[in-house]
DNA sequence: CATCAGAATTGACATGCATCAAAGCAAGTC
DNA sequence: GACTTGCTTTGATGCATGTCAATTCTGATG
């Protein structure tokens, strides 16, 4: 074992077959012969500024994108000026599949932290997916996993209440950012209040009130954007309250 | 021209290739060689009595179905009992998506009427998409609407009121009827207030109230499940309310 | 035709969340 | 260190919708 000459380095990070989040993202289950030919189609690397669109409503579709660092949101708008958050995707996700039906981007994604994404053009994703049925499968299954995901959403906002709401949310990221090797009880969260209340339907105010509320009940701790969470099960009966009472 | 002997015609009906839906359904866009490929892949038909379930939460995945006749809604429940329709699907619509990523089912379809469904045998699917770019494109296109779609009812239960949520779920209904060459302005109702409710995230007395709303303001006429809208431009209005007031 | 069950409507009242407003807090800038 | 700026917290109040309950309507069934 050597090390690799410096200039080197931005060649080996491009590929996915050297990605640490292989596991997570588009390659999960290819071997190594798919995997080289997935590397060329990953053609580029795009870095987002803090606050910057990685895309907009209305934009032309060509590209699938992975996070490979970074954090972002994506958010449709009403013509009279409402908005809602869609979702918060974090390393290793894909983003822009609202963009196929129509060749034509559907919402917003804008980078909540500086970040970094893998290009993937979708017309290179297809073929490559006429020809490795493991891909092939990998998409199908990455597209109907953000309609389930999307179905719990709808469940979230129908018919649960402030506290139910947070609750979920909250668990919902410590277990993703869990799968990415970080703390299943600590976190930071990279959006305003208002965006999560953007998200979870409810007003910026009623997200701070119910941040207080599990405070003042001992089932989290909170300063500012840091959140590390006491009781864990206490959170999973508010979402999931048992049956008899 | 001459009639087609009786026997013949069950045989008929079960081709893509002769089917009026072909231009809404999965078949959509496919030149006369796919289609007869597709035809093969059609299996079978089913009949789905009203009330009950195509498929069940759990229940493993092996096909897609396209509604032929008949009304569907799909629902998640959770442990404790609360469910959320999570959309209502029509002639031409395809349903089952969910199951792709566990290739498991994550909701309940039930028939809301009488209804025959059109059996797709996913892996049939895949193979077929592997060989015809078309179809491959169209499937994903079917996937991504969805998405789409979802992110719509997500910005109607996250950000709306309880009017303009109703209004939004008659005009989406009978813009779909009338792709279908149904009335622009008549429709009957196969869904109950609750299914409503369900899945516009309301009480079925709200729904109810919000229906006796409008009557009274002379936008629609309702008797039972028929709905007349006599105002199309009004229910506009109240979704999207012009942004000077 | 009488009865019954499920669905829908309507009323009275309760409440969870939104709204409006003020003040506190942290981080960056001059 | 004082001043901004954006974000967050907290309080007071109001309203939209939920909840509970009583009727009415419709279609099915004997």
């Amino acid at each position: 074992m050597y090390a690799y000459p410096l200039m080197d380095i931005p060649a080996i990070k491009v590929a996915c077959s050297n990605c640490n989040l292989r596991e997570l993202c588009l390659p999960m289950g290819l071997n190594s012969d798919e995997l080289t030919k997935l590397d060329n189609i990953v053609s580029a690397r795009r870095r987002i500024k803090r606050g910057t669109a990685l895309f907009s409503v209305g934009d032309p579709f060509t590209s699938l994108y992975a996070v490979r660092s970074g954090f972002f949101k994506t958010c449709i708008t009403t013509p009279d000026g409402r908005d809602q958050v869609t979702g918060f995707q974090m390393t290793g996700e894909i983003i822009g599949l609202d963009g196929i039906v129509n060749d034509r981007h559907a919402c917003d994604a804008v980078a909540l932290e500086d970040a970094e994404v893998c290009v993937m053009p979708f017309d290179q994703v297809e073929a490559l997916s006429r020809e490795f049925t493991t891909l092939q499968s990998h998409v199908h299954k990455i597209l109907s996993r953000e309609i389930v995901r999307d179905h719990s959403v709808m469940l979230l906002l129908g018919s649960m209440r402030a506290e139910e709401r947070l609750a979920a949310f909250l668990l919902n990221l410590v277990q993703r950012l869990h799968a990415r090797g970080f703390s299943q009880s600590e976190l930071v969260l990279r959006m305003t209040r208002e965006e999560i209340g953007s998200y979870l339907g409810m007003k910026l105010e009623t997200v701070s009130r119910t941040f207080s509320k599990f405070v003042d009940e001992g089932i989290i701790e909170v300063k500012q954007r840091h959140v590390r969470i006491m009781n864990t099960s206490a959170l999973r009966t508010i979402v999931t309250p048992s049956d008899r009472d």
